[in-house]
DNA sequence: GTTTCATGTAACTATTATAGTTACGTGATT
DNA sequence: AATCACGTAACTATAATAGTTACATGAAAC
């Protein structure tokens, strides 16, 4: 996973325990089908398991699975579950008492404030189950994915 | 400017020009207010620059103003120009071909579309001339900043 | 015309956020 | 008891961003 993000290591592996709710995916398996490490994996899921989304077992038959059914999972859920933001208030940090930096981290945070809960909104209406159902459909069709009318 | 953004930088500065349309400012005079270096400045500038957002000069009386009324540069146009939106397509690289990593950044990217437009819409309705009003009204922190003698 | 000053830019270094790696402990299954 | 997979700490590697140095270019002042 070379400058990737949690999200999309997130989200692909949920979308695969989606489509086959029944398997348990070991961490090692799901690096290997995200070009990444172990570990990495363990970090990011365990995101999701305090969250509730999945659940992870140790010993022989250990691994992950889905804490409930795909289509209660929404995407937006597994946004803030990984908590990095794509929008935050502006740090700056010189001249904290210029009335200009005031009034300029005011509109930004306000813009951003706004913009991230269409985000959150948006990604409300998604389901981990809607990403298996584009496997389900086949690899070819997917690939002009559509998405489909709100 | 550790770990700032460009953004911050050029709406500061701008603001601080609009406040004194007349005043031309130095890079090294913008670097001091902003805790950076003349060349990042000039670097930042440069992008508002090709944009026809700000002007610049060389030799004795050189340095920086706008090109036209504070009123008549949203922030919208800065943010445009330094061109690093907050939101953008997920990169991802592991399999590319599989169906849930198609329907996943159709996704994230229909959502972050969204909130990006909600994003720009937001800040094309502040002007640079708003920021500058801030200063007028005159926090009371705000009273200490001098601009650099003529 | 020469000096001085400020931008324009290339090339390099420094910092930092993020990911990758190694190592080992813990608990469950065989 | 042996094996397997997670849990986590500690370290290293990578890459994006900012900072720095150096110098050329052009404009104003003298």
């Amino acid at each position: 996973m070379k400058r990737n993000n949690k999200l999309s290591l997130a989200l692909h592996t949920l979308g695969h325990m989606a489509a086959a709710p029944e398997q348990v995916f070991t961490s090692e398996v799901i690096a290997g089908h995200n070009a990444t490490n172990p570990v990495v994996v363990r970090r990011v899921l365990g995101l999701l398991r305090v969250r509730g989304l999945v659940v992870s077992g140790k010993g022989h038959a250990g691994g992950w699975r889905l804490a409930r059914a795909a289509d209660q999972i929404t995407v937006a859920e597994v946004y803030d579950a990984i908590g990095a933001p794509f929008l935050t208030a502006e740090p700056l940090a010189a001249e904290k008492d210029c009335a200009i930096v005031a009034a300029m981290q005011s509109t930004l945070h306000a813009a951003m404030a706004e913009a991230e809960a269409v985000l959150r909104r948006h990604l409300a209406t998604r389901t981990i189950a809607d990403l298996a159902k584009a496997m389900a459909k086949g690899a070819k069709e997917s690939r002009d994915f559509r998405f489909p009318p709100r």
